[in-house]
DNA sequence: GCGTGATTACTCGGATACAAGATGTCCGAGTTTGAGCGG
DNA sequence: CCGCTCAAACTCGGACATCTTGTATCCGAGTAATCACGC
């Protein structure tokens, strides 16, 4: 049980694209080096982030990624989910009765832990970031 | 993301032996019945909890799982680490200075769930099951 | 009745097989920028 | 100086390869209870 390296990368180039907000785009050569990830598997990444409404991408000469108007909203919850996707980590796939005690108390832990990622948004964590510079 | 197959089927044995507790041990046939598993299979779940000191195997004819002393104590977590591992869903693996951020942040909501699975033992739960029957 | 050996029912652990998902690469197609060239 | 064309730089998306992990099966070995048999 672990999240995958695609969400750590969703998650920093995210952090990244926020600390920096130029008018350019920036290219997924760039994302790439500070990860030591190949450009190709990270744009593979980025694509889920541009469907996901986060990020939207400029195709030709001196293109790349930006962020998307109303990307001060984004939480580490909504990246995770984009990358991993929304199913909760617990099924019972069992037929003992319409409700699993075992199931209850499982996804009332996922939720405490889902608040958490809910509040905090890239935004903020940026900010702070920068005050520390 | 997701927990295992596995952890649901320790899960579930666990407080089935719970609501039991008979002098005899509970052979594996029975317990993968009630779960639609191989026996076989969840014969090696079963030792994983061995190994974790919460429950005790008996061989021979008539043998089986019997619940160790001390099972009382034994939480949520402790079943999830036994079959998951104890390793943190979330490591950087980037070269960017002593902490992470993020990962300060995902950890953070990682110890919010387990708090609560830490706090939930089978023991209350397999009460709270025979307080309704 | 009692002891002894054989049978049976069960777990244990390793080896193996299979499937799915994560990770990563390759390449062709489309798109925009910018430079170069000719008028 | 202007406009056209062409090359370069870049993203996009699908197809493919590889590796790890979860899931599951099979089988031989060991162990304990029980049964059968002979004394």
């Amino acid at each position: 049980m672990k999240y995958s390296k695609a969400t750590n990368y969703a998650l920093h180039s995210m952090l990244f694209l926020a600390v920096a907000t130029p008018e350019k785009p920036i290219g997924v050569q760039q994302l790439a080096d500070k990860q030591n990830v190949s450009p190709t598997y990270l744009s593979k990444i980025l694509t889920k982030l541009v469907k996901a409404g986060m990020i939207e991408s400029a195709s030709g000469a001196s293109g790349g990624y930006r962020l998307k108007r109303g990307w001060e909203q984004v939480s580490f919850l909504d990246i995770i989910h984009a990358i991993e996707g929304t199913t909760s980590l617990f099924e019972c796939s069992l037929d003992h009765g319409p409700e699993c005690v075992i199931q209850k108390v499982v996804l009332d832990a996922e939720d405490k832990m889902e608040r958490r990622l809910r509040e905090q948004t890239i935004y903020d964590l940026a900010q702070s970031i920068k005050n520390v510079l």
